[in-house]
Parts: C-alpha cells; structure tokens; sequence
DNA sequence: CGATCCAATACCTTGTTCGTATCGCTCTTC
DNA sequence: GAAGAGCGATACGAACAAGGTATTGGATCG
C-alpha cells in the first residue's frame, strides 16, 4: 500500500468519479483507475461500485475511508510539526 | 512524501543504525540512506544526527516520529478493517 | 440504432527504487 | 601514527512502478 493509493481513493470517494479525481489530482484518468484497482486486489475486497454514472462507495469502502483521511491528515501533521521548528 | 520512506524513518530511529535498520527491512543499506536523506530534503529538516556509531534523533526527528508512527498505525488499522469483514 | 459518458485496457515512455561495489570519515588498537 | 574495523554516503547499471495517449467495452439516452 501506498500513500499515492490512499490520496487517489480519498479523491475518487469524495468525487464518486474517476474523471472528476483525475483533475482534481493533476493526473489523467488511467493512473487514477490502475491505483484504485491496484489498491483493492492488495487488500482483497472492492472498495467501490461501478455504476454508468460513476463510482460509489462500498460498505468496506466507507470503513476504509475514516482511516484513509486519518492517515493523510497524520501525514500532513507530520509534515507541520517538522517545519514549524519547535512547535507540536 | 511517501509510506516507505516513513516505514524507513521508523526503523532507522529505532535502532539507531542504518544496518540494523536495513537488516529488519529485508533491505540493503543504500537504499536506507537514501530515503532518509530524501526524506530530510523534502521536509528541508535534517532528522538525525550522524555519529561514528549510528544515527541519533535530533529533536525535529523526534516530533516527526510521533506522527511518523501514527501514520503506520492508521495504515494497519485501514487495512484490518477492510479485511475483517463488517468489524471496525 | 447512433451518440454519449463512464471505467478499463494496451502500449510506450519516463521516473523511482533497488542491489553491488566502493568511497570517505571516525574511532580503535597495536 | 599506521592498520583495521565500522559507520553512513555515493556511483552506476538493472528492475520495477507510474504516467500519458489512444482505444476498447459496456450502459444509458435521444
């Protein structure tokens, strides 16, 4: 697992589209569908649903999302807490 | 910024030694070094400090950890609630 | 049935990461 | 103080991962 997978499953949760996260994220849309696919056959489950509209959330997409913001937020801290010398 | 670098961060801090942190990594020593020295560019922070004997955590190296093991945690706790099917 | 919108795939190019070998430095030991 | 041992850092070539463009397959709608 990495970071790049959770930062584009967050993006795609919260777009419900894989097109719409692709933009958000800079990227094009292939990238985004290989890390979503990539990161749900390392964890062996569907994270998300395929509709004709766009993707949504799964029940275990939905778990896994309150960890994956959590983790992105932790990074960013790690991140802060770094740069603004002396302060936590 | 990415996992690996963090899982490496983690391991160096906690041996204090960049073989041994290696060793436990299934990894060879270069690549250690390295993202640790990638790791310390991106935040524009040196992390450790370089004795004769290993390396040491200086105190933005400290505050880094604390989070830097968050991270990990969240990351294992995203993974076991997908895999353990309804729990979290 | 043709057009449209979606994610998925094929193919190639580019960027990262790794491992082996080696360097430069510091401390130890004789 | 010269030789050796131990540490992290660097050079370089090979392997892997990621991205982009172009295209496909499938479902919906006019």
């Amino acid at each position: 697992m990495s970071l790049r997978q959770i930062k584009y499953f967050v993006a795609v949760a919260e777009e419900e589209h894989v097109g719409r996260a692709a933009a958000r994220l800079h990227v094009s849309q292939p990238p985004v569908t290989r890390q979503i696919r990539s990161l749900e056959d390392e964890l062996g489950a569907r994270l998300f649903e395929r509709t004709p509209w766009g993707m949504r959330l799964l029940p275990a997409g939905e778990r896994f999302l309150v960890h994956a913001r959590r983790v992105l937020h932790e990074v960013d801290a790690a991140e802060q807490c770094v740069r603004t010398s002396g302060a936590d």
